[in-house]
RNA sequence: GGCCCCUUCGUCUAGCGGUAAGGAUCCCAGGUUUUCAUCCUGGUUACAGGAGUUCGAAUCUCCUAGGGGUCACCA
């Protein structure tokens, strides 16, 4: 059974290449029917928050990413990683290092002066004599000091690293606290992890990782370095590129499953499919398919999948879902209208918001531009007779008062401008919109009255 | 700097020795529409460069260039 993992550390808020790595592992667990498990990465004392821990599980509840079992806290094992380490140092796979911090220092220092890598000399490692006193040692794992490390990744195929690369690392700090690159295989072990998928940055920690696993005696997973999303100019994701917090997504108008719909074609593909549903991506997805360059955050094309999703979800839903935006039309008897008018026009559910608003609120001002343009002389005479045929004929569906509409020019043998601008921007207050026929027939026929005598009165 | 990874239209990508290098987005043009939008049709634009291997390379090998990652008692 395949078994994969997020293993998040609550530093900060999650963010759209988190997220993307997320999807992937989760996907590939629900394709395989196997099993995503979520895993909080917290050894590190200072720099954990209770609040980026909480984004983190929020964002997981919006995207409709559920994780099974329990969430795993590091921070609560650490009687388990201390298990292994005894059984390292007992089995001398590790040992006591008690080169002070400044001592390191220097070294790295002075390695760097001669030009050379900075690397643990590894003067501990057989080290039996007496131990300076008043130092606390950290413990240090037995790297290779020959040969290669080597591993088939799933994605970039495969991998191979000198041993001199890596270094007698620390596996547990002075104060006792273990450190990543050691839970992180103790962990993906006692989770049972078949399939380790994570970002690209995580490529230089499997080979430290495998040292673990080697000098444990486990098995290997299998691993995947999944490549990194840049922003619109090809450079890191930072900050300053506007929206990378997944929540922010949410404020912004995007469906959860277009945003998993824009993540997931970042970096995979099935053909020349760009719209999937959530069951499609389960349904499809293949690691095997994951690309090994980085890609392009691209705003655009998120706009349209959104704008995709939009149109097809169910009008109902659709109600339901606007209520989250401020936007109640659940109790209008016209609400099927008024979606079927707006929803075309909206790229986002913040547009679709605002193209509601439009219809349902009286213009509050009125292009001026367009009132010089659209109001001529017989305008208000236009206007007024129009008013009265509907008031006389009460039509009662967009297509009667399209036929209306029609009829009343056809009769006084006018183009269609002479009447649809200006009541354009008698109801709208601008030159473009939605259809006329469906505003009256969504805002009713004495609303169209009161709207068209306003305009009336302010000319 | 050492090591590792990456490189097809502006962007996301298909391609896995033989294709007029395909799709999507963006942009442009035309059509549908009462306007706008949607939708439909069409169009412009790409194999980083150079050597090989081969009858034949976007696909395989090497070199160069560019980009990225990583070198902690952070994760």
């Amino acid at each position: 059974m395949v078994v994969t993992r997020f293993a998040p550390s609550p530093t900060g808020y999650l963010h759209i290449g988190g997220l993307r790595t997320a999807l992937f592992s989760w996907l590939w667990a629900k394709h395989s029917g196997g099993k995503f498990l979520l895993r909080i990465e917290d050894t590190d004392l200072a720099r954990n928050s209770d609040e980026a821990l909480e984004a983190i599980i929020k964002a997981f509840d919006w995207v409709g990413m559920s994780y099974d079992g329990e969430v795993l806290y590091q921070s609560k094992r650490f009687d388990i990683y201390k298990t292994y380490i005894d059984r390292l140092l007992e089995e001398g796979n590790a040992y006591k290092c008690y080169m002070s911090k400044e001592e390191l220092d220097a070294l790295r220092e002075a390695q760097m002066a001669k030009g050379e890598r900075p690397r643990y000399d590894g003067r501990y490692r057989d080290f039996e004599g007496t131990p300076p006193q008043g130092v606390e040692p950290v413990i240090r794992i037995k790297a290779p000091q020959s040969g290669k490390i080597e591993f088939e990744d799933g994605v970039k195929g495969f991998i191979s690293i000198d041993a001199s690369e890596v270094d007698d690392f620390i596996i547990a700090r002075s104060d006792g606290v273990p450190t990543y690159n050691f839970v992180v295989a103790i962990d993906d072990h006692e989770m049972g992890l078949t399939d380790v998928i994570r970002g690209d940055d995580h490529l230089y920690n499997t080979p430290k990782q495998i040292v673990v696993y080697r000098a444990l005696g486990l098995a290997l997973p299998k691993f995947y370095h999944v490549a990194m999303i840049n922003n619109e100019q090809g450079k890191k994701l930072s900050k300053r590129d506007g929206a990378t917090d997944v929540m922010e997504y949410k404020t912004q108008g995007f469906l959860p499953e277009a945003l998993l719909n824009f993540l997931v074609r970042l970096g995979w593909s099935h053909g020349d499919q760009e719209i999937f549903t959530l069951e499609q991506m389960i349904e499809l997805f293949e690691p095997s398919n994951i690309n090994k360059s980085a890609s392009s955050y691209n705003l655009d094309k998120l706009l349209w999948i959104n704008a995709t999703h939009m149109k097809n979800m169910p009008t109902d839903q659709m109600i339901e879902l606007l209520k989250s935006y401020d936007c109640d039309i659940s109790t209008h008897d016209k609400k099927e209208a008024i979606l079927k008018a707006t929803i075309e026009r909206a790229k986002t559910m913040i547009e679709l918001k605002e193209q509601i608003e439009l219809i349902l609120n009286a213009p509050k001002e009125y292009d001026s531009k367009a009132v010089q343009k659209a109001f001529k002389a017989d305008t208000k005479e236009i206007l007024s007779s129009f008013i009265e045929d509907l008031m006389t004929l009460q039509p009662s569906s967009s297509q009667e008062i399209h036929a209306l509409m029609n009829a009343f020019l056809s009769a006084r043998e006018l183009g269609f401008g002479k009447l649809g601008q200006p009541l354009r921007i008698a109801l709208l207050g601008a030159m473009s919109g939605s259809g006329l026929d469906e505003i009256i027939d969504i805002i009713g026929i004495d609303e169209t009255k009161a709207r068209v005598q306003r305009v009336i009165e302010s000319i």
